[in-house]
DNA sequence: TGCCATGTTAAACT
DNA sequence: GAGTTTAACATGGC
């Protein structure tokens, strides 16, 4: 679930709380969560993978990593693997398995907004730029860069590098301004496209590359390898996906 | 049943 | 110090 459109997801399944007080907690977190409860929500935000519930005093930063989930007024009692509890008067929030922090700063000056590859106020300018900045990286490692493209995972990483036919380990200095335009663009495109399958529940079917033993478009097999510095599995065509050199 | 994965951080190395 | 490799975390699907 960990991907930026599931956060996008859950942001909006939780706008129901925002403005309500919370009137307990419950939790198996190593924070000390005792300033959340007679606080109201403030606000729901997310930046990438990242999900905040700003309450008055301060705020709670939820990551799921690789394995975290959650659930929304659920019947039944959560079990060990539960994280965060916390009870509002028109229902509950449950958090598993997922890194639980509290901010205190400012959000705004933490984190920059512009990077995230799902905000309203994403700045495709500012990640060729930065792209710009970093010629000898593969391209694999630069989509999974929270810093460049905040909230893109190994499977939007996939799927964007065969729609645009582009070799993961292509260095980022190599690629063609167009080439990089495209990227940057179907970066974001892919991530709505994401979100929408995913909301529809039919996001796997949707895969071209990620998981894949051949090529739709060739039918050659695609190869399977831990790319770059980030070492996550890329699939892709040999034949399709050009490598500038 | 064992392996592996939509992720990140920090310690341990060179 | 910088850059890199490795370990750690922990659940569920195949």
């Amino acid at each position: 679930m960990p991907e930026g459109p599931s956060i996008i997801i859950l942001k909006e399944a939780v706008q129901q709380f925002k403005g309500k007080k919370i009137t307990d907690v419950s939790e198996n977190a190593s924070v000390d969560i005792g300033s959340f409860k007679g606080q109201k929500v403030r606000d729901i935000r997310s930046w990438g993978k990242q999900f905040f519930i700003c309450l008055e005093k301060n705020t709670i930063r939820i990551h799921f990593l690789l394995f975290g989930s959650y659930s929304i007024n659920e019947q039944t009692k959560p079990d060990k693997s539960l994280r965060l509890g916390l009870f509002f008067p028109n229902g509950a929030l449950y958090f598993y398995t997922c890194s639980v922090k509290i901010i205190q700063a400012d959000l705004d000056a933490l984190y920059d907004w512009e990077a995230d590859v799902m905000s309203d106020i994403w700045d495709a300018s500012r990640a060729r730029e930065k792209l710009k900045a970093m010629p000898g990286t593969m391209v694999c490692d630069a989509l999974l860069d929270q810093k460049v493209f905040s909230g893109v995972g190994n499977i939007i990483k996939n799927e964007v590098l065969y729609r645009i036919m582009l070799h993961p380990e292509t260095r980022v200095g190599k690629i063609p301004p167009k080439k990089i335009s495209e990227l940057i663009r179907e970066t974001r495109n892919y991530s709505f496209d994401f979100l929408n399958w995913k909301k529809a529940y039919e996001l796997k079917k949707h895969w071209l590359a990620h998981t894949k033993k051949t090529c739709p478009r060739c039918n050659l097999p695609f190869i399977k390898k831990y790319c770059g510095k980030t070492h996550r599995r890329s699939f892709f065509c040999e034949n399709c996906q050009v490598k500038y050199d």
